[in-house]
DNA sequence: TGGTTTTAGTCCATAATCTGTACATAATCC
DNA sequence: GGATTATGTACAGATTATGGACTAAAACCA
């Protein structure tokens, strides 16, 4: 809401920002070029360059020629440096944390295996917090400061709390205090969105379909992911699809996640490499459940498309690997239902970020925060 | 997307949305009240109020006392009496007109009805711009300036062209430059959204359900209308509520429009009032129907609130007279399928603006904007 | 009644930030 | 080597907010 007035420096904050963000979409510009892009002068922008260099945002990176004629400008880049994010994910079976820098480039990768189904939260919390410390530990030792972290979750959240995570049995606990410093905590689905949108295809509106035991879907739209109310849409997997069709764990009866969820596509086998195996090898039961779990998938999407009206659809999780075998019955669902109202129904696609989406997610959000608001996040 | 710089005139244009909006929503203030509120100096505060008295946005009305003791203050609150807000509306069998003043005063209202169905764009819109001249005349004899106007039509909106509007059996239509004044053109569901949220219960976070012929939907999550990517967003009637149910005139099967739109819930009858008329005399197949209708809008938003996360579900248009009987099988499908997940399920309630929701919506869309935007929707 | 206290609103010198012009710098062109 | 062109900095000027001093108008108190 607006509400409080705004002062002398809100001007250069947001000024800040506003080259930063420059340089972070369209990669390194001389300040003149910055200065012809914002509409600032160029005064002004060498300034804001200098506050962007000190704080370590930024590098000078080597002469450029803009025309054939006259003085080589000094291109300003991002700087892979000095400032870092950290991401952290809790989920079933792992905990796994990451380091990126601004240009987006990861600079540490830790996983560590744990059974955390129906688990302690405060010892999972402790182990969480070692994990943190030994990363952020050896991320300075290269020279990178971490101004901020993350963390995905494979539940709800609501200000820093985990209001319910079922998988985990967990229900409000409190994360958002977990280290000292700038923390957000969020959804898994919504982070693994974030993660399509920083270190996938680089496109800024889709949905992204998370396929895991739960289904989430967390969309963007103009490189902002949409929370809802409470933080709670993008519940896809408990979308009706049959009305009157087998109960599912959340009390309704035929949600997405009955037909479609982890358990319903492994059924007796033990992994989805298993299932992948058998679909190659053309076994019939197999390709049946994945056919029924695409079409499944596509009639939910449907609905998904009317409510939400993303630009293109995006299969990741579990779906990834599954993506050749869902693909015709989901698109063919999409085309069947939708043609008529959109012309064309939106592009489907599958996920390139694969497992690791969510903490990478995590970190894009810290970075995200950063290109955001400079002069807060890096106390300028 | 943070792209221009800002100027010194960005943070007063600011600072001048700050004050209007404060006064907007916690009504009157003397200027002391607003530096507080605001953070800003009184001398600050005492500038821009000079500025919005100039423009006719706020009048001063009346000494009050904040404490006991001290100088009292000079009340500064909304001004009714300067500057006006037109709202326009394209429907089946009608077009409709209002002027709001900044209190949200309905100051003038006129329906026009006419026969639109499968009818020629030219003709209807030369018609409209006569009631626009119309009515923008009788505001300025009444001392009013028109500074805005906006349309609600009902069909897809894209960029001020309307794309598709099957009811009109209109498609492409370059609505936006309909008269000189800055203007808007939306979606008839996504501006009575807006009509709830400005002549509403006050409420700022809920899903309208817009019940016509045709069903939509607007979501409104703090303040603000969600349109998706393409502004396509709330398509509520073509959700799927029976995978292979019958068919719809959007291509698809089993849509909720299939079970609750006006088609539907008429049959054979000829209007509302006479549907209404059968179920309080209780005939059985009228209720029958009510009842299916219910539960299909329920399943439907049950879909809905997992995807969009509304604060609460207010149903409008047709909805809105048959509340009584929709209630019930509405609240019982959301509280079947959700209770587990969610706790208490949205509330579901009437709207209270009933039919004239989207004109007035367009006239809010308006007002929004000069609150949020006084200096360049006032020319300060 | 008149002085004191309290709160509202204005005046004016000061500070922060951006603009615009002038200028130094560094390259190519001829 | 001088002309031309483009980059980046310096400095005066413009805009807008701040902060303390000041005026205004009320209640409180003796």
């Amino acid at each position: 809401m607006a509400s409080r007035g705004v002062r002398h420096d809100s001007m250069r904050a947001r000024n800040l920002a506003v080259v930063l963000a420059t340089i972070h979409r369209s990669g390194p510009h001389t300040r003149a070029a910055l200065a012809e892009r914002t509409g600032l002068t160029k005064t002004t922008v060498s300034s804001l360059v200098a506050d962007l260099l000190e704080a370590g945002a930024v590098t000078e990176s080597g002469a450029v020629r803009g025309g054939e004629r006259g003085r080589p400008g000094m291109a300003v880049s991002l700087s892979g440096h000095r400032v870092a994010a950290l991401g952290l994910e809790v989920n079933i079976d792992y905990l796994a944390a990451c380091v990126v820098d601004l240009t987006r480039t990861v600079r540490l990768r830790r996983t560590v295996s744990a059974g955390n189904r129906n688990s302690d939260p405060a010892l999972i919390l402790a182990g969480l917090r070692d994990l943190v410390k030994q990363t952020t530990a050896e991320a300075e030792a290269e020279g990178l400061r971490v101004i901020g972290g993350a963390l995905a979750v494979p539940g709800t959240v609501e200000d820093g709390v985990l209001r319910s995570a079922p998988h985990l049995g967990w229900r409000d606990v409190r994360v958002a205090d977990l280290v000292d410093l700038p923390f957000a905590v969020d959804n898994e689905a919504n982070l693994a969105a974030l993660g399509e949108l920083w270190f996938g295809s680089g496109e800024t509106d889709f949905l992204y379909v998370s396929g895991e035991i739960g289904i989430g879907a967390g969309l963007v739209v103009g490189g902002t992911v949409f929370r809802g109310t409470f933080g709670l849409a993008g519940e896809l997997g408990h979308v009706v699809v049959v009305p009157d069709g087998p109960g599912c764990r959340c009390g309704g009866r035929g949600c997405l996640e009955v037909y479609a969820g982890q358990d319903a596509l492994l059924g007796e086998l033990a992994s989805v490499p298993e299932l992948t195996a058998r679909l190659e090898s053309g076994d019939r039961e197999a390709l049946e459940t994945c056919e029924r779990a695409g079409h499944a998938l596509g009639v939910a999407l449907t609905s998904a498309v009317h409510l939400l009206d993303p630009g293109r659809i995006v299969l990741g999780g579990i779906f990834a690997p599954l993506f050749p075998w869902l693909e015709g019955p989901v698109a063919g669902a999409l085309g069947a239902r939708l043609a008529q109202m959109r012309g064309t129904p939106p592009a489907v696609v599958v996920s390139r970020t694969g497992a690791d989406a969510a903490v990478l997610g995590a970190a894009g959000l810290v970075i995200q925060q950063v290109i955001a608001e400079p002069a807060r996040m890096l106390g300028l």
